[in-house]
RNA sequence: GCCGGGAUGGCGGAACUGGUAGACGCAGCGGACUCAAAAUCCGCCGGUGGCGACAUCGUGGGGGUUCGAUUCCCCCUCCCGGCACCA
């Protein structure tokens, strides 16, 4: 054993080890194996070239997690893949004239390279990569008994288009009106495509929410406010128009104020605002200006109500009064009919659009106490809870609920509408017309149109040497993917050319994990006994899109009879992500120039704060913009693999965990890591010390059990005490994922034992001591850094390897101590302390505590008022 | 606007179900070792007053409950994240 910690001798020892051996390739157990299963999951990553320090945090915390279960007796499993398909590839092909495949295979095998020299316990026998056959036929094979179901359909609609990447976004991929990869401004287009009916299970994904103690609170209020149930009424205005009768649909959650309806008002989009502009050129105009306009969604929120009368007017079902129908751009078409009725008086939106534009203002909900102006709105206008009905005729009086109740019954009657359920959430658009992706398993035919491929010629193979060019899709051009025989009929006909979305791929890989190598099944019984996965880990900014699909898709997979559990993630850890220091500086043209923070020198106030920075190669000086994510463009990254060559795999571990806890943000700071790497050191200077001077003093043979015998010397057991003390604290710690402090403990811990004394007499008493607390020591830290414990366990003999020791527990005999000390407070003021025998009884404390010189000199010979004892912590003396 | 989460030394962050605020580390200061430097080790390290024992203030701001509040309740300010003409 070497006296100098050398991170890359000791971390390749323990890698080749866990290597041969296959350390970490998890196993269905033999019956009578009563262990527990844990499956640990970290999101897979997108093979965009290497791994960056968000990536190194997320799978550190999950190989923390999984390591820790074996220890305590868990059957775990922590696999790994790639979520391999996506548009950076064909972007990087069009660039570097590469074939998407290349590059993401080439990217695949530099990155497992990385994820195995940080050491994790990765089962690598179940790797899979989404853009391969084997994985990606069972995308198909599903989508095919989705069609069978009606759950997967096709259908024309207006899509989100995004102009740079030439595709169809989800409404989940548009962020404020701009697409969420290229950030340009989203278009509207009419396009067909395949929809997944992800509304069916809107009630269950959002009622199972409720089930899932193990989410964070914000991801599941984020995944109910995207659902967004609303309850309602929706039904019809009967209209005639060129003698042909008609309806127009309206939802509205508010049908308590029926009465007061004076106007009603379509999307841009909607069939009624098209048929009146087929004669009115200035409504068509107007029409076309809502389309192209009404497109960004953050504008749309600050936009001025802007309308225009059709000249239409529909029938009030319930009053058969005319009203008439306005085109507002307020009216959203993808939300229930794309139609909605105006009721000035209780909407605000309804009644700044008849402010403008003249249309008369009907109050039908009185508050007690509160009077009506039509020409200014007020809060109450539109109370739900302290709203009567009046002007109503047969509803006035009625409160909200009732007045519901009647107006939807009395439509009922009428054949004119029901209550009824809306959904905010809509149907998943998959399909995207890009090559570097799943196919569609479609063809088409001239004469008998979209046919399924059959089950048996699946996969339908993507060829993976296209070359894009950034026009269009490549698979458009190539022959011999388009042509093929009809499955039905047998005439030549084409294949479809769009590929699926890649959440797609994403949103079933943890069942696959479970089912390596099945070749004759999307997944087999294996899944059932791991999933669901105990633990999920992985970024805040999958909180919707990822997770909800995942959700939805496993359900479907339930109904289709291969998965037994309800909801695929048992539990859920979202971290928090990882800042670093931005320096900039303005261009001479105005623009912007950023420095990496190693190329600059701090400039600090007397206090330590940063008040500006120096570009360190000419000495100019540039500005401190803050902290921020690592990114890119801001030059602020840190390079995992620089890290990683400079300090080893369990430095960069032991930071990543003792910096912040994981659920929040990590600020970098290059004179943290080295505070962790100067810690691992001394743990290792300690053991090799301990090799030398601490063992030869135990008889042989003796370290395995070195419980050190009753009746230490005080010093000795109050190291001892220490050591367990601690323990305890971090077991808590482990248990509420508190890592950071479960590596503080590791120090306290180390600080401990350091106080033994390792010379002089009582040094042969101490031998146990100090080998029994370093053997607790290298198992708390063997999660976190798992080469270091592994030499240091064999070099010293505690054992062969340290990830079949169990677990450590505190023992409660060394925290047991004759004397405790209380906290004295005097009038709830902290005033030194007191020593008393740990089996003193209330009165003894309180006599003890009166007697006390601060109780005394407040006293002032005064019986006190009242005396508090909380059993050894405190007393308080209240004079 | 609505929903969720925050605010603690120079910095990252601790504080179990209300019980010594600032653990642990980083930075800083002082010292030991060294010809010197690095590394290492020891000590100090929230503000104010005091040589000192100690006193006093202090967890974004203001109130309250309590023997005792970073922790519980009410009001307010600011920050972060999500949603948002959703009818």
């Amino acid at each position: 054993m070497q006296a100098q910690y050398q991170p890359s001798v000791v971390e390749q020892d323990a890698q080749a080890w866990w290597d041969s051996r296959g350390s970490f390739v998890a196993r269905e157990p033999d019956a009578g194996d009563t262990r527990p299963k844990y499956y640990c999951l970290s999101m897979f990553p997108y093979p965009s070239g290497k791994l960056h320090m968000g990536h190194v945090r997320n799978y550190t915390i999950g190989d923390v997690l999984t390591r820790q279960h074996r220890m305590r007796g868990y059957n775990v499993m922590q696999p790994m893949g790639w979520d391999a398909f996506g548009l950076p590839a064909e972007n990087a092909a069009i660039q570097n004239r590469v074939p998407p495949a290349r590059w993401t295979y080439d990217n695949i095998a530099y990155m497992k390279g990385q994820l195995r020299s940080l050491g994790f316990a990765i089962d690598w026998t179940r790797e899979l990569a989404t853009c391969q056959p084997e994985y990606y036929r069972w995308n198909q094979w599903l989508f095919l008994r989705m069609l069978e179901r009606g759950i997967a359909y096709k259908r024309t609609q207006v899509v989100n288009w995004d102009p740079v990447d030439q595709t169809v976004l989800a409404n989940e991929q548009v962020i404020d009106g701009r697409g969420w990869r290229t950030g340009a401004p989203v278009e509207k287009r009419e396009i067909p495509g395949y929809y997944l009916a992800i509304t069916r299970y809107a009630e269950e994904l959002l009622g199972e929410l409720d089930h899932l103690p193990g989410w964070p609170e914000r991801v599941r209020t984020m995944q109910a406010n995207w659902i967004g149930r609303s309850e309602g009424v929706r039904f019809a205005f009967p209209y005639e128009i060129d003698g042909e009768p008609g309806q127009l649909w309206v939802y509205t959650t508010r049908a308590d104020t029926i009465m007061g309806v004076t106007f009603c008002a379509v999307a841009a989009e909607h069939p009624l605002a098209a048929r009146a502009s087929r004669d009115d050129p200035a409504l068509a105009a107007f029409v076309e200006e809502c389309r192209r306009g009404s497109v960004m969604e953050a504008d749309l929120a600050t936009m001025e109500k802007k309308g225009m009368p059709t000249g239409l007017s529909v029938r009030h079902p319930l009053t058969g009064e005319s009203v008439p129908v306005w085109v507002g751009n307020y009216v959203l078409m993808g939300y229930g009919d794309g139609a909605v009725m105006g009721v000035p008086a209780h909407d605000e939106r309804d009644f700044a659009f008849a402010l403008r534009y003249g249309l008369p203002i009907r109050q039908v909900i009185a508050v007690e106490g509160e009077s009506f102006s039509d020409s200014r709105w007020q809060d109450w206008y539109a109370d739900k809870a302290r709203g009567r009905c009046v002007h109503s005729g047969r509803y006035d009086g009625l409160a909200y609920a009732q007045a519901v109740a009647a107006v939807a019954g009395d439509l009922r009657s009428r054949g004119l509408g029901d209550t009824r359920v809306q959904w905010r959430l809509r149907d998943w658009g998959v399909s995207r017309q890009r090559y570097w992706g799943c196919p569609i398993p479609i063809v088409h035919c001239e004469s008998c149109g979209d046919v399924p491929v059959p089950d048996e010629q699946l996969p339908v193979v993507l060829p993976e040497d296209c070359v894009p060019d950034g026009s269009g899709n490549p698979l458009a051009r190539r022959e011999d993917f388009l042509r093929c025989a009809c499955p039905r009929c047998g005439a030549q006909a084409r294949r479809e050319t769009d590929t699926m979305d890649t959440f797609v791929d994403s949103s079933w890989y943890y069942a696959r994990f479970a089912c390596p190598g099945n070749d004759q099944a999307m997944v087999d019984a294996r899944a059932n006994y791991w999933m669901p996965v105990d633990q999920y880990i992985g970024g805040i900014e999958h909180a919707i899109l990822h997770l909800l699909y995942s959700r939805f898709w496993s359900k479907v997979m339930r109904d289709v009879g291969l998965l037994a559990c309800d909801e695929p993630f048992a539990n859920l850890l979202t971290q928090g992500m990882v800042l670093n220091h931005i320096f900039s500086r303005r261009t001479a043209r105005g623009g912007i120039e950023y420095f990496a923070p190693d190329e600059v020198d701090l400039q600090t106030d007397g206090a330590g704060r940063i008040q500006g920075a120096q570009l360190r190669a000419d000495g100019s000086a540039v500005d401190y913009e803050g902290i921020g994510t690592m990114s890119k463009s801001k030059r602020n990254g840190v390079d995992p693999q620089s890290l990683i060559e400079t300090y080893g795999a369990d430095t960069a571990r032991f930071y990543m965990m003792f910096a912040s806890p994981p659920e929040q943000t990590l600020e970098w700071s290059d004179a943290s890591v080295e505070g962790a790497f100067r810690f691992l050191r001394r743990v290792w200077a300690f053991g090799h010390a301990v090799r030398t001077e601490v063992l030869p003093r135990l008889p042989a043979g003796a370290i395995a059990n070195a419980a050190p015998a009753a009746g230490l010397p005080a010093p000795l057991a109050d190291v001892r005490r220490e050591v367990h003390l601690v323990l305890r604290q971090a077991n808590h710690d482990f248990g509420k994922f508190q890592f950071n402090t479960v590596a503080s403990a590791a120090m306290k811990m180390l600080n401990a034992l350091e106080r033994a004394p390792r010379e002089g007499e009582l040094a042969v008493q101490a031998a146990p001591v100090v080998v029994e607390g370093l053997s607790l020591l290298l198992r708390l830290l063997s999660p976190i850094t798992p080469h270091l414990a592994h030499v240091l366990w064999r070099e010293l003999g505690y054992g062969e390897d340290i990830l079949d020791s169990a677990w450590p527990e505190p023992d409660p005999a060394a925290l047991e101590q004759d004397e405790i000390e209380l906290v004295l407070q005097v009038n709830g003021k902290h005033r030194g302390s007191v020593r008393v025998p740990s089996g003193a009884s209330r009165e003894d404390i309180e006599r003890l505590a009166l007697a006390s010189e601060p109780a005394q000199r407040q006293l002032a010979g005064q019986p006190p008022r009242r005396v508090v004892v909380v059993p050894g912590r405190l007393v308080n003396v209240v004079a």
